[in-house]
DNA sequence: ATACAAAAATAACATATTATAACATTATTG
DNA sequence: CAATAATGTTATAATATGTTATTTTTGTAT
């Protein structure tokens, strides 16, 4: 076998080069090293083969750590500082050693940066969004639903994730909703999320709702149930003091949290 | 705006133009380049396709989205071309309509992307990295299993995954291994995932073993069954023929892919 | 609304560029 | 000196780009 040829010394050249963030194309490296186009190529190709870089027409490129994105339609999420302060007021609920569901969500997601640094946690939870954020939480262990990933959106739904819920009783719940009726009721954007939301509910022994004020009042498409269903309903103080009357009148706790 | 640019390079400029807020129409995109508007209006339809800008009649907008990432230590993947061939004929096998499951691995991740502009096709997987590929595919419906996300990993396993597997029976599953001993056992690093590959072949009523020849010789931690409960063996033409003669004796039928 | 003109996007084809395959040639090694 | 690997040459294939004609969208005036 060759031991240190010319050719292997070229192709690790060529490596630190390209890794080195410098563009060439095939006919540059050839004069640079004096030999012809093909030797080129083939010296990129055995790179390629060994997971070094990667070849485009006309061009080579350091290969990319795998990385895996998925991306999604951004609900404009308004009120960021109502929802953080929500967010953390549910954090007051949970202990360490707590098993407990993050639901899909705009506010549930900012609850789930907030969870980073906990130590001692299990959450499962329908939403990549949120499992993509828990990933790296040495103290959280996170369980994804199953289900079925529509196409623009990070949650999973469909009967796979209302049977793995079955397959688990937790502590806490946390979800959202896209509207809250004066009388309670919870609506959803979605009818699929919303059979998963209801089934959420039946797998906690308490769930908060948390959503900004700007969602009382609101309906939307799905209805998936009452509040008088959860332990209580976390909101900001931008309520109006009719609403909150309204509200409590169906027996709901409600906590209010400044912003 | 000097010289041609390569197009891949051309491609990512733009996106990265687009996504920094700068407004841009086609005609000034061509002259920045230097290439024909033909040629923006391919780069456009490209990046729109990948999900990363929206085009409007004479225009274009970033795509609004969050993008999540899941990150995972990047086990850069030898014997690319072998495994390119090995997903390429395994292709041949999958017909409109089928439901298959795609399994975790290097080799069927080529698979996954081979499969991205399939139409009708329902694909099961215990893979974020597969669906991550297949969340755009128009043609293709992706069914993740849920389960334990396991740091630095970005498969799927446990019980859950276990169970979901159980809601499911598919035409064809395709899987891959770390080793294959010369009695054809297979053989995984991981042993929760030995568990679902395990699993994967009872639910599925054809399973592809999908490896290139290097592994072949192998042993690895986790024995999760023979080639024998499988459909077939493809691997690639740098098999020698002893250890082909070998694995035949199992009574596995092999195909050669030439790479 | 409807018709029309202007702008923009697409489709179809032609051209140019880049990559691969097959074979010939030259080094290199044991 | 044979055997093998590396390189070069040429022909062919694949891909990207450019050009022009046609269709779609948009805005405007009727």
């Amino acid at each position: 076998m060759a031991q240190k040829s010319i050719s292997h010394e070229r192709q690790n050249a060529i490596c630190r080069m390209i890794k080195a963030g410098e563009v060439f194309d095939v006919s540059r490296l050839a004069k640079k090293f004096n030999v012809s186009d093909m030797t080129i190529h083939r010296d990129l190709n055995k790179l390629q083969n060994q997971g070094h870089i990667t070849r485009t027409h006309g061009g080579v490129m350091p290969a990319e750590r795998m990385e895996f994105e998925f991306d999604f339609a951004a609900r404009r999420s308004a009120n960021k500082k109502a929802k953080n302060a929500i967010a953390k007021k549910a954090l007051e609920f949970i202990k360490p050693g707590s098993k407990i569901i993050i639901d899909t969500g705009t506010t549930t997601l900012e609850l789930a940066y907030l969870l980073k640094d906990f130590s001692d946690l299990t959450v499962i939870t329908p939403s990549l969004a949120v499992a993509s954020i828990l990933q790296f939480s040495a103290g959280v262990q996170t369980v994804l639903l199953g289900g079925i990933l529509r196409k623009g959106s990070p949650d999973l739904t469909g009967v796979v994730a209302e049977k793995v819920l079955d397959m688990f009783m937790v502590d806490l719940a946390f979800q959202g909703a896209d509207g809250i009726g004066l009388n309670g009721e919870l609506f959803n954007a979605d009818m699929r999320i919303a059979k998963v939301d209801q089934k959420i509910r039946r797998r906690a022994q308490k769930t908060y709702i948390l959503s900004d004020s700007s969602k009382i009042g609101r309906t939307d498409l799905a209805s998936n149930g009452t509040l008088s269903e959860a332990e209580a309903f976390i909101t900001d103080s931008n309520i109006t003091k009719e609403r909150m009357a309204e509200l409590e009148k169906t027996g709901t706790k409600i906590i209010i949290c400044k912003i």
